[in-house]
DNA sequence: TTGAAAGCGCTAACAA
DNA sequence: TTGTTAGCGCTTTCAA
């Protein structure tokens, strides 16, 4: 390949006079567009690859009015469950020709909004985000672009086009079901105190939901700020045993600070499952090679970015309900007693 | 805020009419750009979020020939190490106006030429992607873009424009060192079998290089394909340890295969770092929360995102060299034996 | 199968 | 401080 080095970045037209065809016949073929001859094809390949022409999207897609980009907005990549959503997204987008733009906002609204009107000023073909809950702003640009718009993780709420997730209250009300069942009934809650993630509260809900209709109150709960990671579960986990050492569970937020909990538990001796039963939420593979399976729930990250994807593509159609309700499938591991 | 559901997206002439001043004025209020009177700024603003109007950033960098975009190249999303570089790169680009896009390579040559193609096609401001080794092909595309270009993660090679990273011969050899330091002779590795990652290839080879130095050889090697997990680590270092009883060393390319190798060992009941000491690579959080402390070299994952992202914003001069090398540094942890 | 003309929505450059 | 004009590099539409 011959390239030369030029402050005027390549155009249309270069190609098209490097090779004597038209531009409009340079694009068609660039683009696999309409019949070109062979001859003429070879022509204009040759020439693009020799100059190294690269296509100015920005052109093509004012002048097309598309563009083949998906926004995907999440609240943080530091998670070890969102990149497995965007696997998702991205594995089934693949061969569609669209392509997935990454925007992050760190649980904050107004972050949701800005990442949001940023995106949606690139005039994607669809939109993805997490969540049910927005800013009447952003609600209000969501409603008027015209494009297909899928809020995932979550469905219980009123989406504004389609959702696809699973229910977070059902997941906790199952995972308090399977706790009951074993014979629990001195429960603790440890998570993050997040007022922005819903999903969280509303699992708590629905675990104390199941509680109560069994005539059970948790017992203790325990918060805390910042990232997950395996020693807070330590440090949250000998915090509340010490205030409450008569519980006979603890259910954890996400699988990061059970993992944590589950191996200072180990360390310090408790009968596990026996005296102490301990489950987790995510799913994640991280707890495939700890001394001891956690219990936990597939929030079926994967599934979740497929049919996203699938339907913002296309491939799919939208629901007539506008919801894709998956199931949450609890993973018994070790640490729950056989009931 | 008051709405319509229109076909037509809402154009700055929509905004022009509804507030009476001109397109020009209107573009100049909505990029904050020259001089405009209070009053003609309101009037505008008003009109602009009245109508829910949403600049076409397409037509935007069109015609100014700029657009805030970073290309961020990677080989992998499910890591646990990009995501870091991601942090880096997304914070240090926060107050610029620049935005990172995201491609993800699979370590795959191909996909590499592919996604780099396709998001110089947007005419970004800059490009960060991982490594030094690219096709022939993407070398040429990128010496050419006339753009700031910065290989990141590695410096042990010839950087297109500049380099961002840490030897990782240099971590290889240390981290030799220190093993020799502490008495260890009969070492083993256990790495991924991936001819794409020549940052492993480099560590392992200045490991060997210096192991060889002192005269000691490479008592084990224990390879494997796919995803790195701690049961892929427990896996691999059951095998090397029958195959080999009497090593005194474990050496792992990475740390999620070590935390896994650090996991089965210490419930085998070997005698940590007695007997046996272990070390993987990368320093990530994992790591915090293991019962014992697992000797590695950090990365400096998030730094290298921020160097990078200052050199593409324009915030730091690229450095006359071409190179900026960061340190790798030795997390000694409790895996080792002090010498 | 190929080409010519017009214009996508915005901003640079200049004029008033 | 505000407005006018002329494109940015492509693709759509229509004609040949």
């Amino acid at each position: 390949m011959i390239t030369k080095r030029s402050s005027r970045p390549l155009t249309l037209r270069d190609v098209s006079e490097a090779s004597g065809v038209s531009e409009m016949t340079v694009s068609r073929v660039l683009r696999n567009r309409g019949d070109v001859s062979a001859a003429t094809r070879e022509k204009v390949l040759t020439a693009a690859r020799t100059l190294g022409y690269v296509p100015n999207k920005i052109a093509g897609g004012l002048a097309s009015q598309r563009v083949n980009l998906v926004a995907v907005v999440i609240p943080s990549l530091s998670n070890m469950v969102f990149p497995d959503v965007l696997g998702g997204v991205s594995s089934e987008l693949d061969d569609t020709g669209l392509q997935p733009v990454v925007g992050v906002t760190h649980y904050s609204p107004s972050r949701e909004d800005a990442v949001l009107y940023d995106m949606l000023s690139w005039r994607p073909s669809g939109v993805i985000l997490a969540g049910l809950e927005h800013s009447q702003a952003a609600r209000a640009m969501l409603e008027n672009v015209g494009l297909p718009v899928v809020e995932i993780m979550d469905v219980d709420g009123e989406p504004i086009d389609t959702a696809v997730g699973i229910s977070h209250r059902r997941a906790g009300s199952e995972m308090a079901e399977g706790i009951l069942a074993a014979g629990y009934r001195r429960i603790g809650f440890i998570g993050t105190h997040m007022p922005e993630d819903h999903r969280a509260r509303k699992r708590l809900a629905g675990f104390e939901d199941r509680l109560t209709e069994a005539g059970v109150t948790l017992a203790a709960r325990e918060y805390y700020q910042g990232g997950s990671s395996l020693g807070k579960g330590r440090e949250l986990t000998e915090r509340i045993l010490t205030r409450e050492p008569d519980l006979d569970f603890l259910y954890f937020s996400n699988d990061m600070i059970g993992a944590g909990g589950l191996l200072w538990c180990l360390e310090k001796g408790y009968d596990i499952p026996g005296k102490l039963g301990l489950a987790g939420f995510n799913g994640v593979d991280l707890l495939d090679g700890l001394p001891m399976r956690l219990a936990t729930t597939d929030a079926r990250r994967v599934d979740i970015g497929r049919r996203a994807a699938r339907i913002v593509s296309g491939k799919e159609a939208r629901p007539e309900s506008g919801v894709i309700a998956l199931s949450p499938t609890i993973i018994p591991g070790d640490t729950i007693r056989k009931p």
